[in-house]
RNA sequence: GCGCGGGUGGCGAAAUUGGUAGACGCGCUAGCCUUAGGAGCUAGUGUCGCAAGACAUGGAGGUUCGAGUCCUCUCCCGCGCACCA
C-alpha cells in the first residue's frame, strides 16, 4: 500500500531523544555558564530556589523557572551577559521532621532530596548556571550567614531579650510573628501558644522608615532627568509591604492618673504607696506619675470620655494596691492571659474590659476627669500599651462604650456640604457631661470639622491634630506594625548562631548579657552530630543534648563557656543567596567586591506572593544593613520583581499529597516531552494569576510542536515569491512575542506564534528565513526541539547565541486596511481600503457600499465620524 | 472591617489610545482518511431564531456617534492583613 508509517516514524517528533541529546550538547559547550566579563551589559535574572522537599519539583516550580528562562534565553540574545543561578534552601522543618522519623541526618536527606530536583530540573532544560550552586546547608555557605549575622551582633542590631513568642506545641517551635497564621502555626495548623522565652531579636524596625521610603525612591543613577522609580515592582507588592510595615503619624499625649478615695476626694498618687514617682499634688499642673498613649486622632480629644489600658501594662501593677476591686482586675488579667491567640483574634468576639475603681485620668485638653478601663482589645506591644477612648470616633471605642455604658462625645462633624451624621441642634450642645449626645447609630470615623472642643471649636481635623498636640504638650510620634525578628528556633537543622555565654564575662561586661561571638575565623560553628532530632517539650533545641559542643571556651577569657544551641529561622540563609552567587566559591569573604559590582543589584526577580512580607522584605533588610557596613554596593537588592500565580490541581484546589492530586513533571516530561510542558504552563493562562492544572489541554501544546515540526515539510527552495504578507505577519509576530515575552504575557506569546503557524500551513510554503525567524521566537519557549530544526536547516551554531529578530517597523505597515462601518453605533459592514485613505473617500466608500444602502434608505444622515484607517461611524434618524 | 486582585462561551482565556466582543487553545458536531484509533485532515461551534435579525462581557444607572474598556452605585468570588488606636 501507500503506507508511508514507516518513514514517518523516522521523520516523528521524537521528543526524548531531542531532549537528551541538545541537553548533553549544551551542557559540553558550557552554554549558559556566566562569567564576569568587565564593559559588558549584565543581566541578573533570578529565581526563588527550591526548598528542597521530598516531594519533588512541583509544577509550580517548573511555571516560574521556564518564565525567568524564557526571559534570560531572550536576554543572551539580545546581547547581554546573563546570570541565571539556581540553588537549595535547604535548611527547614520538613527535613529535620523526616529526620527524626527515618533516623536518617537531614544531610543526608537533603543532598538526596537536591539530586533528585537537580535531575528534574536538567530534565526540563533550564538554563542554569550549574556552577555557581548554593545549598544554605552546606557548612561553607553558612559560614557566612554566621558571618553577617556576627555583623548584626558587633552593631547592636542582634540582641537577646525574654519575651513571650509564639510556641508551636505540634512543631515544638517558637514562631516569628510572621509565621503565625490566624492564631495557628503556619506549617501544621496547630494553635499557638504564648511561652516566655529569651530569643534572639534582629533589629529590622530600626530599618522600618528606609524599607517603606525606598519602595518609592527615585533612581538617582538615572542621569537622563526622567525620575524613573529605583524600584520597578507592581504597586500590589509595594502595597503589601506598605501595610505590612504599617506605619502610623500620631501623637504622645500624657493623661495624668489620680486616684479617688472612698470619700470621692482627689487624692494625688503620691499618697498612696503604689511607688510611682510623682513630682506634683496639685492639680492641673503635670504629674510624671501618668499614662502615656498613642493616638492618630489628637484631633478627637476633647472627645475622651475614658482611658483603656492594655492588661499587661506595667502601671496596672503600679496601681493595683490602690485598687477596691482588686480581685477582679487580677482575675481579668489572669484570663486574658490565658486566652489563646485564635481567641483574641476572633472578630466576632465581643471586647471585655474592667473598670479600675478610683483610678482616674485627666485629659489635658479640658481638664476633665474620665475613668481608666483595662480590656485585651488594647495591645501591649503596640503604641505605648494605652489608648484614649474617643468612641463617638472610634469604632472599637464606640462598641467597648455601649456595652460598659460609658458616655459617647461628639467632637466632630463631617462636612456640611457632604450628608452629616448628625442633625444641626445637636452641634450647639456643649455639655461634658452627656452619657450620649450623638443620635448616631455608629461611631463616626472620618475626618471633619470640631466641636465641642474650646477654643479648637470649627478647626479641620488635619490641622487640629498638630495644633492640639502641640497645645498640650503632645509629642508627634511616628509608630510602626512591624515589630523586631524574632531570629531563634529551638531546632537543630538550622544555622548555629555563633555564640558562647560567658559566666566570668557576663559580670566583667554585664551589657552583652555574658554573649559572647565566636571569632570570625572559627567560623562556621558547624552542626555537630547529635543521636536524636527530637526537639524538648522544655523548648530547648537539641544541640542542648550534646554537651561536648555545648560545652567550649570562651574566646575572651578563655574560662568555661556554653555555646548557644538555639539556630536560625530558614529565613536567614535566603535573605542573602543571591548576593552568594556572584561568588560562589568565594573562601575569603561572602562574595568579592568586584563580582557584586558587577552583578547586583538582581535585574528581575520573580517569586511567589508569599513571599512578599516575609522573605523579600527580609533580604531587603539584610542587603541594607550590609550597605551600610559597605559590603554591598547597592541600596536595593532587586530592581525588578514579579510574581507568578499559583498553579492549583484540578478543580481549583491545592496540590497536596494528602488529596493525591499532585502532577508529577517527570511524567509529562516522559510522555510528551519538557518543550511540551513548559509550552503547556506558559500558554495555560495569564501568568500572575493562580490557575488549575489541566491535563487535556496539554495536548494542544504537544499538537502545536508537532505542527512546527511538520513545518519542515513545506519548506519552499524559492523563497522570492514570499508575499509581503507573508513577512508582515512575520513582522508583527516579532514584535508581539518580543513585548509579551517582556510583560511576562507568555500565554499571548504562543498564541501570536500558532497564529503564524497557521498562516504558514494555510499558504502551504515557507522559506528557511522565515520557518528560521519562527524557531527563533519559540526557542526561549521550547529550546529542544527549535535547536533540533535549527540545526536541521544547516546551523552549526545553537539557536540560542542566535541574535534575537529584529522587528522592522517599516515592513510591518500594512498597505490595505479593514474599515469597519458602523450605523447608529453598531456594525453593519466593511470594506478594504488604502492605508492612508483620506476621511471624505472613506466616507464616501462608507455610504455608498452594498451592505450599508438598505440601512440608510429613507433615513436621514444625521452626523458622520470618520477614524482614518479604522471605522466610519454614520448616524442617522 | 481595611488593603489588593478578579467576575467575558461548555472550559482556559483574548481584546494598543473607548472603535468588528470571544483571537489562540481545549472540548464538542459533521464529513474525509483509515482494518482500527484517545492519530491526522476539512468545515462548523456565544445565545435565541428557518431567516432577516435581535440579544450578549456579574447587576443597575450614566457619559459617548460608539463602552468589556470611562464615571456613579451595587452584588458575588479569591488572596493578604486583621481590635495596630
Amino acid at each position: 500500500m501507500k503506507k508511508i508509517t514507516t518513514s514517518a516514524n523516522v521523520d516523528a517528533y521524537d521528543h526524548a531523544k531531542i531532549e537528551k541529546k541538545w541537553q548533553k550538547e549544551w551542557d559540553d559547550q558550557k552554554l549558559h555558564i556566566a562569567k564576569e566579563i568587565p564593559g559588558v551589559k549584565k543581566f541578573y535574572g533570578l529565581i526563588e530556589f527550591p526548598y528542597p522537599s521530598g516531594e519533588g519539583l512541583h509544577v509550580g516550580h517548573v511555571r516560574s523557572n521556564t518564565a525567568m528562562d524564557i526571559i534570560c534565553r531572550k536576554r543572551r540574545r539580545e546581547g547581554y551577559n546573563v546570570l541565571y543561578p539556581i540553588g537549595w534552601d535547604a535548611f527547614g522543618l520538613p527535613t529535620e521532621n523526616y529526620a527524626i522519623k527515618t533516623g536518617i541526618h537531614p544531610a543526608i536527606v537533603t543532598k538526596n532530596n537536591t539530586a533528585i530536583f537537580r535531575k528534574q530540573l536538567k530534565d526540563i532544560g533550564f538554563s542554569f548556571d550549574w556552577t555557581r550552586e548554593v545549598n544554605t546547608s552546606d557548612p561553607a555557605y553558612y559560614r557566612w550567614t554566621q558571618w553577617i549575622f556576627l555583623q548584626f551582633l558587633k552593631k547592636g542590631l542582634a540582641y537577646k531579650k525574654k519575651m513571650t513568642i509564639n510556641w508551636c506545641p505540634k512543631d515544638l517551635i517558637g514562631l516569628a510573628n510572621e509565621e503565625v497564621i490566624n492564631g495557628k502555626c503556619e506549617r501544621c495548623g496547630t494553635l499557638v501558644e504564648k511561652r516566655e522565652k529569651e530569643q534572639w531579636m534582629l533589629a529590622i524596625t530600626k530599618y522600618a522608615e528606609r524599607l517603606l521610603n525606598d519602595l518609592d525612591a527615585v533612581d538617582t543613577s538615572d542621569t537622563s532627568g526622567t525620575k524613573k522609580p529605583l524600584l520597578d515592582w507592581p504597586e500590589h507588592i509595594k502595597d503589601a509591604q506598605k501595610n505590612w510595615i504599617g506605619k502610623s503619624e500620631g501623637a504622645h499625649i500624657d493623661f495624668r492618673i489620680v486616684l479617688e478615695d472612698d470619700k470621692n476626694a482627689l487624692v494625688d498618687s503620691q499618697k498612696s504607696d503604689s511607688g510611682a514617682s510623682s513630682t506634683s499634688s496639685t492639680f492641673g499642673t503635670y504629674s510624671t506619675f501618668g499614662i502615656k498613649v498613642f493616638t492618630t486622632r489628637a484631633d478627637t480629644l476633647f472627645g475622651v470620655t475614658y482611658i483603656v489600658i492594655a492588661p499587661e501594662h506595667q502601671l496596672v501593677q503600679t496601681l493595683m494596691p490602690s485598687l477596691s476591686n482588686r480581685l477582679e482586675v487580677e482575675s481579668y488579667i489572669s484570663k486574658s492571659k490565658i486566652q489563646s491567640e485564635i481567641e483574641r483574634t476572633n472578630d466576632e468576639r465581643e471586647k471585655t474590659g474592667i473598670n479600675l475603681n478610683g483610678v482616674y485620668a485627666i485629659n489635658p485638653a479640658n481638664n476633665e476627669k474620665v475613668p481608666v478601663w483595662i480590656a485585651d482589645y488594647v495591645l501591649a506591644d503596640y503604641g505605648t500599651g494605652a489608648v484614649m477612648a474617643v468612641p463617638a470616633h472610634d469604632t472599637r471605642d464606640w462598641d467597648f462604650a455601649k456595652k460598659y455604658g460609658l458616655p459617647i462625645k461628639q467632637v466632630i462633624v463631617g462636612d456640611p456640604s457632604t450628608p452629616s451624621v448628625r442633625s444641626e441642634n445637636d452641634s450647639h450642645q456643649k455639655t461634658a457631661t452627656v452619657t450620649d449626645n450623638t443620635n448616631n447609630t455608629k461611631a463616626y470615623c472620618e475626618d471633619g470639622t470640631l466641636i465641642n472642643s474650646g477654643k479648637f471649636d470649627g478647626k479641620d481635623s488635619e490641622s487640629a491634630r498638630k495644633e492640639i498636640t502641640k497645645h498640650i504638650g503632645g509629642e508627634l510620634v511616628t509608630k510602626f506594625k512591624l515589630r523586631d525578628w524574632i531570629f531563634s528556633r529551638q531546632r537543630y537543622w538550622g544555622e548555629p548562631i555563633p555564640v558562647v555565654k560567658c559566666e566570668k564575662c557576663a559580670i566583667s561586661n554585664p551589657e552583652g548579657g555574658g554573649w559572647v561571638p565566636v571569632p570570625e575565623s572559627d567560623l562556621p560553628v558547624k552542626l555537630p552530630e547529635v543521636k536524636k532530632y527530637q526537639p524538648t517539650e522544655t523548648g530547648e533545641s537539641p544541640l542542648a543534648a550534646v554537651t561536648k559542643w555545648v560545652n567550649t571556651k570562651c574566646p575572651v577569657c578563655n574560662g568555661p563557656a556554653k555555646r548557644e544551641t538555639d539556630t536560625m529561622p530558614n529565613w536567614a540563609g535566603s535573605s542573602w543567596y543571591y548576593l552568594r552567587y556572584t561568588d560562589s566559591e568565594n573562601k575569603t569573604a561572602f562574595a568579592d567586591k568586584k563580582n557584586l559590582e558587577y552583578w547586583t543589584p538582581v535585574d528581575w526577580y520573580n517569586g511567589g506572593m508569599e513571599h512578599t512580607t516575609l522573605h523579600l522584605l527580609y533580604s531587603r533588610f539584610w542587603h541594607k544593613f550590609l550597605y551600610d557596613l559597605g559590603l554591598v554596593p547597592t541600596i536595593e537588592p532587586y530592581t525588578k520583581r514579579t510574581s507568578h500565580g499559583l498553579i492549583l490541581a484540578e478543580g481549583g484546589v491545592k496540590m497536596s499529597k494528602s488529596k493525591g492530586n499532585v502532577v508529577n513533571p517527570d511524567v509529562i516530561v516522559k510522555s510528551v516531552g519538557a518543550d511540551t510542558l513548559r509550552v503547556y504552563e506558559m500558554f495555560m493562562g495569564p501568568f500572575d494569576q493562580a490557575i488549575s492544572w489541566d491535563t487535556s489541554n496539554i495536548a494542544g501544546s504537544r499538537r502545536f510542536l508537532e505542527r512546527v515540526w511538520k513545518l519542515k515539510n513545506l519548506l519552499h527552495p524559492d523563497s522570492s515569491n514570499n508575499s509581503k504578507d507573508v513577512e508582515r505577519s512575520i513582522q508583527k509576530t516579532i514584535k508581539k512575542v518580543s513585548d509579551d515575552i517582556e510583560n511576562m504575557r507568555f500565554n499571548t506569546a504562543i498564541s501570536a506564534l500558532m497564529i503564524a503557524v497557521n498562516e504558514m500551513e494555510k499558504i502551504g510554503k515557507i522559506s528557511k528565513s522565515h520557518y528560521e525567524t519562527l524557531l527563533q521566537l519559540l526557542a526561549p519557549f521550547a529550546p529542544h526541539i527549535t535547536e533540533e530544526l535549527w540545526s536541521s536547516l544547516g546551523n552549526e551554531k545553537s539557536i540560542h547565541q542566535s541574535p534575537w529578530p529584529a522587528f522592522d517597523s517599516k515592513m510591518a505597515v500594512a498597505d490595505t486596511v479593514k474599515i469597519i462601518i458602523q450605523i447608529n453605533g453598531k456594525m453593519r459592514g466593511s470594506f478594504m481600503a488604502a492605508a492612508g485613505t483620506s476621511k471624505e473617500t472613506l466616507q464616501d466608500l462608507a455610504q455608498n457600499n452594498a451592505e450599508v444602502i438598505k440601512w440608510l434608505k429613507d433615513k436621514i444622515i444625521d452626523k458622520v465620524i470618520v477614524i482614518p484607517d479604522r471605522l466610519v461611524s454614520i448616524v442617522v434618524k
